[in-house]
DNA sequence: TCAGGTCATCACGGTTTCATCACATCTGAG
DNA sequence: CTCAGATGTGATGAAACCGTGATGACCTGA
């Protein structure tokens, strides 16, 4: 399994124990991200949209662990390892009813953790992708909610039919769409008309967006994003 | 969420234990069934087809439960919960490189069980896409969702016939198929024109991709992948 | 009403595909 | 070994397909 790119954000007050836990995720191929507080923890969170995120129960300040497990659940699904010192067992089903997928006791071993990881990831990894946010490229974010797209940052002006289809592309991602599958997804099933509409569309993405965001030409079918 | 009739297998040498395990479940709508040795695990399991396995580690007798999750691995993904009483960080990740997808050191609490059932549970709902993924060679994977022929890792332009052709012999491989079934799985039915026609586009995908792929022909017959 | 933007459709031109052909090479039965 | 039939291979012209600029209908807010 490669995990190359695969992001994790690690919550946690003690510097030690983060990072220790970085570094054998980095050595995983993993890029790793640290947050030591509550707050800072919501903002990493946010920056970073990660894959995972690694949460210490006891954080020291305003919001300790369960309090920041439930304001990341208000806006995504993303899976959650709890870190917990206190043993006690209501911790432990108070955190998964939470939402959390797995907990850790500490102390822990970083292999055991990384082995944790690795078998929440492989299950997530069907395309949930609950998240708002897509990252189309380095460049290119797609977000959702917010309904923009940016490109180095920048928010692009894009029409209404070029971001339906573009986030219909992302949410399928990986998967080659015959134009029809395009047209009944973004303009409707009863929608009549003509199938090179969809071409004229790619077009004005890939002007807009750069030809970096991945959109393919699959030749006698349709197209595939990413 | 509602747990009902969805089956759980517990596999675990211990009635105490066995019997305790199943009320918890029971008590949460899943209907829960036993098995007391890795014999009798493999025959339930066949039998009841359950949407997940507790699976003791330690089970007297010829199959312990590392075998028993191996030969289930063979023809299943079906999530598999370890019940270890050795605590030793080895069996756990082992466990969990086996394709286990949780663990719980004795003695655990049975009301954690179920919630980590449930967590596990949650996950899988996921509509779970398959992977539509053939491996033709050591070198050569065809991806038909993406509609995409990688060669060490590198995309390979196919034209539309030459991917339909490659699929469908990926589709029937280690089956000596005459240019007619070609024709008609391919091209359709209805299609009229030369036998040959497959030997031309035969001739391309062994250029594009190499011998190696295993592409044989059946003199006076027709080909066979694999 | 008007200006500006959106959007489906059209037509043209370049590119890719692909069935077929002709010839070279191979296979295996006798 | 011979030879007839089967398969491999390069070339080719037509058809299919896609990218692109233009056009006019439509909508919306000033």
């Amino acid at each position: 399994m490669s995990n190359d790119g695969t992001i994790v954000v690690i919550v946690e007050d003690d510097p030690n124990i983060s990072d220790l836990v970085e570094l054998y995720l980095r050595r995983d191929g993993f890029r790793a991200y640290q947050a030591e507080s509550g707050e800072r923890a919501l903002e990493v969170i946010d920056e970073r949209n990660p894959s995972l995120i690694l949460l210490d129960v006891g954080l020291p300040g305003e919001l300790d662990g369960l309090d920041v497990c439930r304001r990341v659940r208000t806006k995504s699904q993303v899976p959650i390892i709890f870190m917990t010192a206190r043993d006690d067992e209501i911790d432990r089903v108070l955190g998964l009813e939470l939402g959390a997928d797995d907990y850790v006791t500490k102390p822990f071993s970083p292999r055991e953790l990384v082995a944790r990881v690795k078998a929440i990831l492989r299950r997530v990894e069907a395309p949930q992708q609950e998240s708002s946010k897509f990252e189309l490229s380095d460049h290119v974010i797609l977000d959702s909610t917010r309904r923009e797209v940016t490109l180095n940052g920048e928010p692009v002006a894009l029409a209404t039919r070029e971001f339906d289809l573009l986030e219909f592309l992302a949410g399928n991602r990986g998967i080659a769409l015959s134009r029809r599958q395009l047209l009944d997804g973004v303009w409707g099933d009863d929608w009549i008309g003509d199938d090179r509409t969809v071409d004229v569309h790619v077009r004005q993405l890939r002007k807009k967006l750069g030809d970096d965001i991945g959109l393919a030409t699959i030749w006698g079918v349709g197209y595939r994003l990413g």
